[in-house]
RNA sequence: CGGGGUGUAGCGCAGUUGGUAGCGCACGUGGUUUGGGACCAUGGGGCCGGGAGUUCGAGUCUCUUCACCCCGACCA
């Protein structure tokens, strides 16, 4: 049966979205536009992400700090490019309605000024080098439109500062972080990711270039969920970041940045959810397994502490459900809530010395014995969710890919079925903005796929640079 | 920021020519139940988004402001 408080996810996609976020309680809007509660469930999630990705930085050697919250103007002001990016969206601080201050703070949009700034303190040495941090913090810019997770006001991301002696190492520190965030994506999420670099267009303001994570959402619509830049010598120029080579002669620093913020959790419901509520892949699931007893007797009661505590002591996050709510109401709750696997123990199932398994991506449900090895059924279950979530995302994607250096047939897909477009780009801006205006559709990145001397821009048919993935963005 | 829409109980809604607010779900209590959102009884809950105005009287009319949703423009 359909739950009727949502959407569903083929007739309104954006009101079917809005409805997983409300029903799964994941946030709730605040009195502050593009500000929302992150409520428990998640909060848990974006908890989760933050302890599988902090543990992979500490592992790659970064170090995590935390720096102020407020940039004074000057300090913001002092690389040309960051500034016309982000000051149209900076908000200010006034006391008492007021602004007293002698210079003005800005609510920090992003670091790089801050952390540019501390390295020109700290960085007097090539033995100084490199320095590899990261913070886990809230950014604001004031967005026009806001949607939860997707586009917020202020956000809850992480942000890696790096800063290197040569270049080589700062572009490798580059890549690399991309890597990982790719890997996250696939491993853990479950999302098949696209990268690529940016275009000179879309990169980040301030950067040599930009990498970038690409998602395709269910309805077809790209996400970029997180980014690597490397800055080269530009910010160091800028802060004055400069230290003592082995030669004792002074040279600029290389710098890179990479983030990924609470999008995620939106990249996460519009790729895997479904109309019964949430889905959520067991590798990032706060809550992989609920027991639900069905009925008072003593031996339901008992094989469900059993399995509590078996599955807990396996590291299995695991909890019980042992409410006076009516099981067909706790099915469809933690089905809401995306909890991947359900064990259903019950007498009419006792009877036959059996529980019930469901797994939530596909609803299924399977009986095993009472005393099989549960530990290892649960863990199946959940590595076999996990491949499903990935497999499914993935043949949507691939789907949804298409190849094709005619305009037309550009135009005719984006209003049909759009998805990730592969055509060949002549590097120049005007025919970017054309694609723009043709269908909405912006250059998500550039491919690495080699060009050869017959392929020809989609746009104007001149000569070809790159091999280009267009989508409409979030 | 442009165009459109919506704000009445936690949620979804009704509210007639302006006359002092109601329904369903949810929630509390008691009982019977429990394998896909149980049933009966009973009870509580409202500054009608905020502010200003018109009026004897405003949920209803006017102005204004805030928020949310959709479509653009801008952006993680």
């Amino acid at each position: 049966m359909k739950n009727k408080a949502i959407t569903s996810r083929d007739e309104d996609f954006a009101k079917w979205y809005t409805d997983i976020v409300r029903c799964a309680n994941l946030a709730e809007y605040s009195n502050t536009k593009g500000c929302v509660i992150l409520e428990p469930n998640g909060y848990a999630i974006w908890e989760k992400m933050q302890s599988v990705l902090d543990k992979i930085f500490k592992q790659t050697g970064h170090q995590n700090v935390s720096m102020p919250m407020l940039i004074p103007e000057n300090l913001l002001k002092k690389e040309s490019e960051l500034v016309e990016g982000f000051a149209p969206e900076c908000a200010w601080v006034t006391v008492g309605g007021q602004n007293i201050l002698d210079e003005r703070l800005a609510i920090r949009p992003t670091s790089e000024t801050l952390f540019s700034d501390y390295y020109s303190l700290k960085v007097k040495s090539y033995r100084d080098l490199p320095k590899l941090y990261n913070q886990w913090c809230n950014v604001m810019r004031w967005e026009k439109e806001t949607r939860p997770f997707l586009r917020t006001r202020e956000f809850l991301w992480q942000e890696g500062h790096t800063v290197h002696a040569t270049k080589e190492e700062a572009e490798a520190e580059t890549l690399k972080m991309l890597n990982v965030y790719k890997d996250f994506f696939e491993k853990y999420l479950a999302i098949p990711a696209v990268c690529g670099k940016k275009t000179e267009k879309e990169k980040f303001a301030g950067a040599d270039y930009t990498y970038t994570v690409e998602a395709l959402m269910y309805n077809g619509v790209s996400l970029q969920s997180a980014t690597s830049h490397y800055f080269g010598q530009k910010f160091a120029k800028a802060y004055d970041i400069k230290f003592l080579n082995k030669n004792n002669e002074w040279q600029y620093a290389y710098q890179t940045s990479w983030g990924c913020s609470t999008r995620m959790i939106g990249a996460l419901i519009m790729v895997h959810s479904d109309d019964n509520g949430l889905v959520l892949p067991p590798n990032i699931a706060p809550r992989q397994v609920v027991i639900v007893p069905i009925g008072e007797s003593a031996e339901v009661k008992a094989l469900a502490d059993k399995y509590l505590k078996i599955l807990s002591e396996a590291n299995i996050s695991v909890f019980c459900d042992d409410s006076d709510r009516s099981p067909g109401f706790k099915f469809a709750e933690h089905e809401v809530n995306g909890i991947p696997v359900r064990i259903e123990i019950g007498a009419r199932d006792l009877a036959n010395g059996e529980i019930t398994l469901a797994r939530r991506d596909t609803r299924e449900k399977m009986n095993v014995k009472v005393d099989c090895d549960i530990v290892n059924e649960v863990l199946n279950l959940m590595k076999s969710i996990q491949q499903n979530l990935y497999d499914r995302a993935l043949k949507r994607r691939d789907e949804l890919t298409y190849r094709t250096d005619d305009i037309s047939q550009v135009e005719k897909i984006i209003k049909t079925k759009p998805g990730f477009i592969y055509s060949h780009w002549c590097g120049k801006q005007e025919c970017e903005l054309k694609m723009k205006e043709i269908g909405g559709i912006k250059s998500r990145c550039i491919t690495d796929e080699p060009v050869s001397d017959g392929d020809k821009c989609v746009v104007c048919k001149e000569k070809a640079k790159h091999m280009v993935v267009w989508g409409i963005q979030y």
